[in-house]
DNA sequence: TTGAAAGCGCTAACAA
DNA sequence: TTGTTAGCGCTTTCAA
């Protein structure tokens, strides 16, 4: 059984090669009757145009790189059904590219996209680096960045960046309108850049709101459930205890949470929780998770079409867009012990 | 910056086309001196081939399709683990189609497939058919089908079938011996084909054990979280109500959990939930989820694994595997009431 | 209004 | 031991 090719076509509709390509891309007038047989006989063959030999031509593929840290990690899940409807509806198509939070993995398959000649690579594991970026630029890929910052990436590629201080400053300042005067980080680790921004942002917040409040940075986690456990436990060794914790993630939260009332707390009355990225089950557990969301689904929207925008003009400005996130008011969160 | 060819690299190292591919593919002998002049232009150039052109020739692209239904369900997060590990050690690249369990839209996929040329497909999505797999086998593209069944599915892909009996069986003795005599199902929706499998597992091991037990089924569920919560509904209206609960999946008993410690129920003493798929999720909730569990990331591997082998030696014979599911016992279970 | 032919970057059969 | 050349399936000038 080969495959039925342009020449096929050709053949069976008494036309030249060139004619047939013409119809298919309607790329010059055919006439009618012409045109007629050509379409004809692509139903009688089933022919479809074979997108690899297009691409050596056109030198475009139709396909980006996705880059991300871990498909479990349900941040993810939104900002790629984001990224395959504006890639879908494009007629691209996507390579899956889990990290695993590993840069050495990441750089494989940097060089595997290359090769295969991607039109763009969408940056969205937060481990990554300048070299990746790099090796990508130089090859002439268009990319997106998103959520990571370093020198002189607005030069080489689009950036998305999650402006976190807007939410986690509603945060805070929903926690001292509850009387909360002691408040916890639960950070995510340091070598990320995205964890990085987060603690800053939480800073510069409780620095502004200082010395109405003291803020209390609990060591690393892991920005997964257990990683929460462990920031509880932490947190609960203080004196005084802290009566309101910020997680890094919504998965440290339930973490955090779980811990708490494995170990007796009533919640949210001994302990008010908030986290950061509004996951689905944020809203389903009990009680549900104050959280600070951002517009998942619509990061991964924009992110493949800034990135078609610039693979389609490529000499144009790439842009840097900020994306605004804000607090879920729900019900892990309360008045203050004694209040 | 235009790109470096093989004729770049011919004309610098001095040599012709042929023996600068000749190099590169090892697919002949050629003289140290040479090899070495050819190699040093490579590195100079920083030259890589293009797989475009590659596939051009030798129809093979390196690439495969994955078609799953929901990149959110966590079932899917360790076999896509699984499957990218073989393709990254293998040189393959992974195209991502989620179907969102709608039809059309994986039809749509497989034509984006078909058209790239694509070496194999994996079909992962519950929502599929045979016209999929049919398109797929036509243009000779060999594909491996998980947990679906239909007629002559096994003419035309390898399939890898999980043994849902095993672990159903398991967990229906186990239920049993802690004196449960009423056990409801909460199935997933009956467009499914892998909702009813279970159903049907379900329904042959309590035949199998009657009179001593009874069976309920409650209305499909939607294999989410919500979906738990409806069943916790309609479970506690029958009178004389179940005593212990068996769910199709890990979310719906997760919502079922939730659904009845809302409604006051003291857990595992007032009702036994036992899950399916072992999600990360189940073994970090309280109490512990008891849940049927099945290797997904061995699954992974041994989709891939064996749709590479079909595309190495496509007159092979397809593999039909059969995948054991097993109970782990957790918190969740406990002895009916009353006993 | 259409066809012929060159060429995208590579591989491999055939020559030398 | 290496080079020449004919494709792979398509697009796109240039000619007719």
């Amino acid at each position: 059984m080969k495959r039925v090719t342009i020449k096929d076509v050709a053949l069976r509709s008494g036309v030249s090669k060139s004619t047939v390509s013409h119809v298919i891309n309607q790329t010059r007038f055919v006439e009618d009757h012409t045109k007629q047989k050509v379409l004809q006989a692509i139903r009688d063959l089933n022919y479809r145009p074979s997108s690899i030999a297009r691409s050596l031509v056109s030198q475009r593929t139709g396909t980006a790189g996705l880059l991300i840290s871990d498909v479990g990690n349900p941040f993810y899940h939104d900002v790629i059904l984001g990224v395959e409807e504006v890639a879908l509806a494009n007629g691209y198509s996507i390579f899956l590219c889990n990290t695993g939070y590993d840069l050495d993995r990441g750089m494989k398959y940097i060089h595997s996209l290359v090769d295969r000649l991607v039109d763009g690579v969408l940056f969205m594991s937060s481990a990554m680096n300048l070299d990746m970026l790099k090796e990508v630029h130089t090859n002439s890929i268009q990319s997106v960045v998103l959520d990571w910052g370093g020198t002189n990436v607005s030069e080489m590629a689009a950036t998305i960046t999650i402006d976190f201080n807007t939410g986690i400053c509603e945060a805070i300042h929903h926690l001292i309108e509850l009387g909360h005067e002691r408040i916890a980080l639960a950070g995510g680790p340091g070598i990320l850049w995205t964890a990085r921004i987060r603690e800053r942002a939480f800073l510069d917040a409780i620095t502004a709101c200082q010395p109405a409040i003291e803020g209390i940075i609990l060591s690393e986690g892991n920005l997964r459930i257990e990683g929460g456990y462990q920031a509880f436990e932490e947190l609960s060794r203080f004196a005084p205890r802290p009566t309101a914790v910020i997680a890094a993630n919504d998965l440290t939260a339930l973490g955090i949470m779980w811990a708490a009332r494995n170990a007796g707390y009533q919640l949210p009355e001994e302990l008010s929780i908030i986290g950061l990225d509004d996951i689905d089950l944020a809203s389903r557990v009990t009680p549900t998770l104050t959280t600070i969301a951002m517009p998942r689904y619509e990061i991964g929207k924009l992110a493949m079409s800034n990135l078609l925008a610039l693979i389609r003009e490529p000499s144009q400005p790439k842009t840097d867009r900020i994306v605004a996130t804000h607090l879920i008011v729900r019900e892990s969160t309360t008045a203050a012990p004694g209040r």
